[in-house]
DNA sequence: CGCTAATGTGAGCGCCGCTCACATCCTAGT
DNA sequence: ACTAGGATGTGAGCGGCGCTCACATTAGCG
């Protein structure tokens, strides 16, 4: 752990600002992420936060990175090398679980015009987009990979926007993980028979 | 059309704001769309906007509500009353095709969380659903239209969005009608069949 | 030990959302 | 026709924000 001192240089604010500002959007949503904010939070005057991030779209950047990271996680924890179309389903309805429970997060990886593209960033999506496929293509040897996983993200990623909008009565989180299975399966069986 | 007198009173600056709104949306982004630069661009004080919107939140509603009605006729444009699979896909592509049009307006319409909700944006909401539902029926009696529409708006929302992102490669717009129209054919497909 | 680059500070600019007291105008009721 | 009152627009102002810049402080390296 850095030391947390209180000398005049911080120690490690990159990563503190990091994880004030993942505080920030849990609590207060993606309007709560100010650079400013972080910095209170930090302790630290608030142009200090511009000596590691270029501007709040660069942090913004660092937080849908991390969410990245913890939706791989998530979906890797559903099922860790699934080979079934229920397994398939399962990882799906990880994907909008991960959605509903952090909604913020969610939106942030999401919901902004990613202008310009931080490397990081890039990677991050290119990672579950790759394991998407692959997956796809395990669950799947007979179905076109290169078509099938992105209609699968797709239908996943569509019905977690809707339900995080609301566009769509979810009752219970049970209900949503019905409709993500239901909707998976019908997909797949059709590809399946191709 | 409201008399645009050089008056003290506007005459409609509530139409006024939203159709200026529309324009700074599509010009800069959501990030421009505020209530200050809306009544810079009416020609009027800061202030004045707040009485026919109650906050930024209020506007960005009645836009979404827009982007709803234009997206309700884009929609029906694609085919006045579809009855075939290959008819509702092609609504679907239409669907696709207005969130890359006008990105900034779409990302309104979902991206934000709708925290009040405003009537008008629930009407123009249910509109949709209803509208899909319908439409859904129509091509498919045999299916289970409540669990087939959710499923079918999430494929090509989630595509809209992914593509919007650039999260899909999609070389040109033939490409992602291709792509769009296969999802749909595929999910179609298995539902018909059942 | 001293020099340099990295890091944090404080002040400040312009924009924003929002509020309030006040000015102006329209209109309905007499 | 006249006036009272509601509707609409103004101007000033508060606090917050993103961002920049000159300056202070420090760590690390020769």
């Amino acid at each position: 752990m850095p030391p947390t001192n209180a000398t005049y240089h911080h120690g490690d604010l990159r990563a503190a600002c990091l994880s004030s500002a993942l505080e920030l959007l849990e609590k207060g949503g993606a309007r709560a992420l100010s650079l400013r904010a972080v910095a209170r939070r930090a302790g630290v005057s608030p142009a200090a936060p511009y000596r590691h991030y270029a501007d709040r779209e660069a942090l913004v950047s660092a937080v849908a990175a991390v969410g990245y990271r913890e939706l791989a996680e998530r979906l890797a924890a559903a099922h860790p090398a699934p080979s079934t179309p229920e397994q398939l389903a399962s990882v799906g309805v990880a994907y909008v679980q991960f959605a509903l429970e952090q909604p913020a997060l969610f939106r942030m990886m999401f919901g902004e015009p990613c202008d310009r593209d931080n490397d990081e960033r890039v990677a991050a999506t290119a990672a579950v987009s790759l394991y998407l496929r692959e997956i796809v293509a395990r669950c799947f040897p007979h179905a076109d990979a290169e078509a099938l996983a992105p209609a699968i993200w797709a239908l996943v990623h569509g019905l977690a926007f809707l339900h995080l909008d609301g566009k769509l009565d979810a009752p219970t989180p049970a209900a949503v993980a019905d409709r993500v299975t239901a909707a998976i399966h019908g997909l797949l069986s059709a590809t399946a028979g191709d």
